[in-house]
DNA sequence: GTGATTCTGTGACATTGATCACAGCTGGTT
DNA sequence: AACCAGCTGTGATCAATGTCACAGAATCAC
């Protein structure tokens, strides 16, 4: 798949015509991680916008004591990098590589530059922006008011959502996040989080094999815990 | 202070000249809400961006037991109401008129019409948008790993910062929000909130007298809180 | 000023869920 | 196949904090 190809799925250029598309991906440079590698580091002055072409990465921010939240698992076609960008403040969190990823780079000049010159991809990336926060929201309403077996639940729908698949009403989640990233979501201990699997697993409300789970109803799970 | 000079200390519009600020103030109406009048409600569709002329707002969410989540207190100069006119979901949060409250509305067509004709404008509110998605995230991060009494520490940072002024070094919020509403900001509850103030007063961090509330040491406070 | 209403302080108690400790699995590597 | 590292399951314990109950202050309305 050519450069082009890849930026034709990601929601800020779809409105862009083919020769748009062409010069962007020309400035556009790709670039390789490895599972585990540290492609943003907290702190340090953003000057990159990505965009990821393979894999997945995780967006994370650290304790002073080391402890972690997962504010959120991007993949294919999802982008990260522009808030330093648009705001001129320094990282706020940290980006990891989850598994061996691929992306596209452009520098913070370019980046601004396309934004000055294509109006649609100011309009169609303050939509995202205004999706993200409209899920910070509910991020901070379901930590703010759900105990901890319900906010599994929410989280386990986040990531059905992102990287489940659906056949006829189960959706299919494979290659389920470790029960300690589940937990670094939910905001609650990874024990926790086995307990609580366990009990849904008990409640035939999902089934696990493997690193796969399936949610048997999802609209009833969604009613559950939404 | 006419309808243009309101808009000139709003972040988004001060890019703009005089005339085009004219253009836009010409289009916008003004209406007036009494406290506790409700300005927008969770899930009616979003047609009207809003700007605050005089006083101040809360954007809260509600569980479906009535529990109050508090993400932010609006005053003048602040905006909303655009989150659904961007992305065209339903509305997510509700406003509140915190204090009798002054605002200017705008139609979501004039609106987008600004955003397609001032790329500055669209440029301003991203800008701004980032600045609301790191607040957030942060709020995550500390709902997720503070214990209640940080969270309340934080919560009162925040309020400074919002509604505070600062005098050689301590700053005072005047009007401080009732502990109900500090509670349903920082995720506790309302007694924890008292025993916390009492707390945080018994150690000479703060001093507390009628409805306003000193930091003594704003930069120690943020230090040993953030 | 008086009463009514709403906010705040504080003790007692119950509960959630974090933490510790360790055993059992699983998947990858030599 | 045997090993090891990292993930998962599960019991025991305990601290933090939510909840309840009620008294005392402050504020508002008339």
């Amino acid at each position: 798949m050519s450069k082009t190809d890849h930026l034709r799925n990601v929601p800020i250029f779809t409105d862009l015509t083919d020769s748009d598309l062409t010069k962007i991906a020309s400035k556009m440079v790709p670039r390789v991680y490895e599972k585990g590698q540290m492609i943003l580091l907290e702190e340090s002055m953003g000057e990159t916008f990505f965009i990821i072409t393979q894999g997945a990465v995780k967006v994370t921010r650290l304790s002073a004591d080391g402890r972690e939240v997962i504010l959120a698992i991007l993949g294919e076609s999802d982008f990260f990098g522009e808030m330093s960008l648009l705001d001129g403040e320094g990282r706020s969190a940290n980006i990891v590589a989850n598994e061996d990823a691929k992306v596209l780079t452009l520098s913070r000049n370019d980046f601004l530059d396309c934004l000055e010159s294509y109006p649609k991809i100011a309009i169609a990336l303050l939509e995202e922006l205004a999706t993200r926060l409209r899920k910070s929201d509910q991020q901070i309403e379901s930590l703010s008011l759900s105990d901890s077996q319900h906010r599994i639940g929410i989280t386990l729908i986040r990531l059905a959502g992102e990287l489940g698949t659906i056949k006829q009403g189960h959706v299919t989640v494979k290659n389920l996040p470790y029960q300690q990233d589940i937990a670094n979501m939910a905001g609650t201990s990874r024990e926790t989080v086995s307990r609580t699997l366990k009990l849904l697993e008990d409640k035939k409300l999902v089934r696990r094999e493997n690193r796969n789970l399936t949610i048997y109803n999802y609209d009833a799970f969604r009613q559950a815990f939404a």
